[in-house]
DNA sequence: AAAACGCTCACGTGGCGTTAGAGTGG
DNA sequence: GCCACTCTAACGCCACGTGAGCGTTT
């Protein structure tokens, strides 16, 4: 004969679950004392310990409530749970790897793990692109782009792009852009699938292209997007 | 400039998560156009990516919200993030260890996990009774009894007993109380916790033997009860 | 004119925790 | 009279999903 606060010490749990448990069904109310107060006895205390561990073998409420007061349908139930825990675990390691790499080239966390070894010394803003590019270029493409990425800058075209003023005048920029042809010739033939972008996309070819247009667009000024334009014109001519 | 079905699928979600995170404020607001519709740009993609790929990695919305859009903070963010995982994996797999053992023995899910290889065979009233010792007792108590049930039993006393008619006379449980009195004091001789359970409890010492008692009391019928009170008195006379 | 989108508001999910208000026990 | 307890009912949490009701685009 317990109140409701004993037979929750008992069990070691709350007050609110065993009422919880009596609105959820699994609990069987107990007879009430003349003042109205549940008076608890044994099977409350069993039923009570088993919810109890089978919640923390991971059982949701209603699989509890549906397997019954007996302890029947337990194999099936213990392989399914199994697996699921089994899931659960890889997908932790898995994000656990993925900090680890992160961790061991000092990335941020916001970073796509493949691109943590590349990503240091990067601008806010080139961080933001990159983030567009992993969102929308499929798994291969990312490879190729990391390792383009990781490779020293062999000539000072991209650093002269970098550099380059949004007032500068349309010689400088046919110079740049005739260098950055070539430049972009170089790695269409190693990246195939860069010649057509959208084409790499996980989602739609237009969605793909458009979104990687406009994070360009928006990410470099006057002058650089018109070298862009006036390089891939002078790429197209020619192939 | 893009819609919220388009930034959602662009982004591999939801036009719901993208909601779900304006009314947060994880997400600023765009633009609107005339009509009321929102429009997207980069920075937005760029920002529900980041917020994606930061819950996928098991950051809630509210720490992600407290990190900002910068993403500063993040040396200790990922060890603590790391701690949590490693934690949580451990938890999962002494799960599945739990499962294992049960597997083993084919006892069912509500057994208490040591005493799954001596569960098999026992009646419905038996293993709510262990669910209750097993929620009262102390780890080292429950590896006692643990060994106690596993152990064949030796003489007939617990077959006899298990027997025993509730209107048996009173020649008959004088004579089992004799019998089961020495097998107590074996009992009490090897694990000396049993000769006062409620030290063994997990909480207060009177609420673990009201439990128990109180378990005992409903699981055996008026002769047993009567012969387990003579044994004792047995045993207490002697010691 | 119908289908397919957009908007906001508001409630449902799971496993409880947390008040809130009113009565009871020792 | 005080404090700890009991009861019921209803709302809060998290990360969204679901649906209502209504307007817009195609």
């Amino acid at each position: 004969m317990w109140s409701t606060r004993q037979l929750a010490d008992l069990a070691g749990t709350t007050v609110k679950t065993v009422r919880h448990y009596h609105r959820m069904e699994l609990l069987e109310l107990p007879e009430r004392a003349p003042n109205g107060y549940k008076r608890y006895r044994t099977t409350h205390l069993a039923r009570l310990l088993q919810i109890k561990r089978l919640t923390e073998l991971g059982l949701s409420l209603a699989r509890i409530k549906a397997m019954g007061c007996g302890g029947e349908g337990s194999e099936d139930t213990i392989d399914v749970l199994d697996a699921e825990l089994a899931a659960e675990i890889e997908r932790l390691q898995g994000i656990r790897e993925e900090l680890a790499t992160l961790r061991e080239h000092r990335a941020p966390l916001d970073v796509p793990a493949p691109f943590g070894p590349v990503a240091r010394g990067m601008s806010e803003q080139d961080r933001a692109l990159l983030a567009v590019f992993s969102g929308t270029l499929r798994e291969d493409a990312l490879d190729d782009l990391r390792r383009l990425i990781a490779e020293p800058t062999e000539n000072d075209v991209d650093e002269d792009f970098d550099r380059l003023c949004a007032d500068a005048d349309d010689e400088a920029i046919e110079n740049l852009a005739s260098r950055l042809a070539a430049s972009i010739r170089r790695s269409h033939a190693r990246f195939p699938w860069m010649a057509a972008p959208g084409s790499a996309g996980t989602r739609g070819r237009e969605r793909a292209e458009a979104a990687l247009g406009s994070a360009v667009a928006e990410r470099f000024n006057a002058a650089q997007l018109k070298t862009l334009v006036r390089a891939h014109a002078l790429v197209e001519a020619q192939s």
